[in-house]
DNA sequence: GGACGGTGAAACTTCAGGTTGCCTC
DNA sequence: GAAGTTTCACCGTCC
């Protein structure tokens, strides 16, 4: 074994930063010399590992196989883990009797959307070998899929993003983490302890195995006593607060005043006194600083008060300018919607704007993009750069929000904003997962979160222009929120509101000359049901029941009742 | 001489994840 | 910062 030279230490204070004076020669050493066992006991247990391939991942899974276990693989990126998973599958062979099972579960994946995309067929292909990829990209049902068979045992092998380490209980008997790096804010870094250590409890299933192995992949020899020290005998890093960033401060002390919890800068300020932040940094001059700034912004915005109070309470006896500070009617509700102030301050102007000039879905669509509560939004490509300010250019006057200088810093989020308002707009006209994933490589499982945040800011704005009685634009707030969440042309909403009826079956019924529920009463069982295939075709007329007097027609208990009546529509 | 295809260098692009809100008698 | 993807210049071949 190789002593501890000065190069490693060099090497050492990347990993983790330490001051070079007031060196423990004493420490290190012991600490060397416990690494030397450590690194020998692993190295025999390695060596027992084959040499198929020369990818040290794949001898690894291999091993895994041949003793009949799982394996979750950790990986830094989406792509790699489904390069990764691609890679093992092309390496391994299954036993003749998993064959039926995976061929099942590989159809099941493929079709999980209404029409695959190369994701579906990638990982479809993994799935016949017994190996999977999990990312946030994946369709919810594929997620769950492959989460159910890995628990079966139908799947070995999972090649995983961190999603695996959090929340989902998914252990394995071996956990190897790939990739120790990962690109942040100060470009690549090491991934925080906190984090490995969550993939390394993924190790050993209670009741299957007595022991759990979780192995980290050094990329070279010098990397090794480095991980070692950081994620095996190196601590955790301390959680810090967040409370006095200004988004995450003016959203939580409007929702304080909101319940009352607190009423006057002096309860305000004795409140956050006793909170983590404070405890934490013991600088209350900075924070109350920030309160007051918020404060001032807040009242700006009308979403609250501050007036002397008549009478001076016990509490407040010593403050000679007792104040009262409450939530307006539309502060309370920007508080219930937990939405950022700025947001509903924002989307306010917009709504304005919009009672005053043409507004359409793209001008709604392009207000919720270019809030916080939608970053990161899509990137702009250089040569995609011209046709974004193209359509800046051309639809400018239904742009609600003011357009920034070109050389002002908010330019190009501006630009992003378009760009992703552009990517609902292709979604709204009926453009296949597969089309949104190749026109601006957005997975599906990354399209379905940005459609519950759009769908999320659709409500607030429409609750908000219902306070400020912009009744003119409610309804077309609503239709714009059913379309994003089906992913429909406006033509279809009648048909929208049947039960078992999402865009496709819409559409095969609207091109059938079927375009509401009127049509569907019409329609003879024969048709429909060539249509829609007999049992749906059979749930859909009860639905319209014919029996029954039109008011008795059962409609979709839609998940945003009570705040549109879908009927309108029709 | 021009069209076409192959190749490799250079330029460009992208990079984890998750929660919040509504329902209603 | 690294890996993957796209673009582009260059060269050889064929008609």
């Amino acid at each position: 074994m190789r002593r501890y030279v000065r190069e490693d230490y060099e090497e050492d204070t990347a990993y983790y930063e330490k001051e070079s004076d007031g060196r423990n020669y004493e420490k290190e050493y012991q600490e060397e010399e416990e690494f030397d066992a450590i690194l020998k006991k692993n190295i025999e247990r390695i060596e027992l590992i084959q040499n198929i391939e020369d990818d040290v991942t794949i001898n690894m899974v291999l091993d895994t196989l041949k003793k009949k276990k799982q394996a979750l693989v950790f990986v830094n990126t989406k792509q790699r883990a489904e390069k990764t998973a691609e890679e093992i599958a092309k390496k391994v062979g299954i036993d003749a009797s998993e064959k039926e099972k995976l061929n099942s579960l590989s159809e099941e994946i493929l079709n999980a959307l209404s029409k695959p995309t190369k994701q579906c067929e990638r990982l479809a292909f993994c799935v016949k070998k017994s190996i999977a990829f999990h990312h946030a990209g994946l369709a919810q049902k594929q997620r769950e899929a492959i989460e159910d068979s890995f628990r079966k045992g139908i799947i070995k092998i999972i090649c995983c993003t961190p999603t695996l380490a959090y929340g989902v209980d998914l252990p394995a008997f071996r956990v190897i983490v790939k990739d120790l790096k990962r690109f942040g804010y100060r470009g690549t870094d090491w991934i925080p302890v906190l984090e490995v250590q969550q993939m390394f409890g993924r190790a050993g299933r209670p009741n299957y195995d007595n022991e759990g192995q979780a192995i980290c992949i050094a990329r070279t020899a010098g990397e090794e006593r480095g991980i070692y020290k950081k994620y095996i005998k190196g601590k955790p890093e301390e959680i810090y607060s967040k409370l006095a960033v200004e988004p995450v401060l003016r959203t939580y002390l409007l929702s304080l005043i909101a319940t009352g919890f607190v009423n006057s800068r002096k309860t305000i300020f004795s409140f956050f006194k006793k909170t983590f932040w404070a405890y934490q940094f013991h600088n209350m001059q900075m924070l109350n600083a920030t309160i007051n700034k918020m404060l001032a912004l807040l009242k700006e915005w009308d979403f609250i008060t501050e007036k002397k109070e008549d009478f001076v309470s016990a509490d407040s006896l010593e403050s000679s300018d007792a104040e009262f500070i409450e939530a307006t009617l539309l502060g309370k509700r920007v508080a219930e919607l937990y939405i950022d102030p700025l947001t509903a301050h924002e989307i306010i102007d917009c709504l304005k704007n919009a009672l005053r000039k043409p507004a359409s879905e793209l001008s709604f669509l392009q207000m919720i993009c270019n809030t916080l509560e939608m970053y990161p939004l899509l990137n702009v490509r250089t040569k995609e750069y011209e046709e974004i300010e193209e359509t800046l250019l051309e639809k400018q006057e239904l742009f609600l929000q003011e357009e920034p200088k070109l050389y002002d810093a908010e330019y190009d989020e501006f630009l992003k904003s378009i760009k992703t308002a552009l990517m609902f707009m292709d979604w709204i006209d009926e453009k296949s997962e597969e089309y949104i994933l190749e026109k601006y490589n957005v997975r599906p499982g990354e399209l379905a979160v940005k459609k519950n945040i759009a769908d999320w800011l659709l409500y607030s704005a429409e609750e908000l222009a219902r306070i400020l009685k912009f009744r003119k634009l409610i309804n077309e707030i609503a239709k714009l929120r059913i379309r994003v969440d089906y992913g429909a042309k406006e033509e279809l909403l009648p048909l929208l509101r049947l039960e078992q009826v999402g865009r496709v079956r819409a559409r095969i019924l609207y091109n059938n000359r079927i375009r509401d529920i009127g049509d569907v009463k019409k329609a003879d069982m024969t048709t429909l049901s060539q249509l829609l295939g007999h049992k749906i075709a059979l749930e859909v007329k009860k639905q319209v029941g014919q029996e029954f007097s039109e008011e008795k027609v059962k409609v979709k208990e839609h998940k945003r009742k009570g705040q549109v009546n879908i009927k309108d529509f029709s």
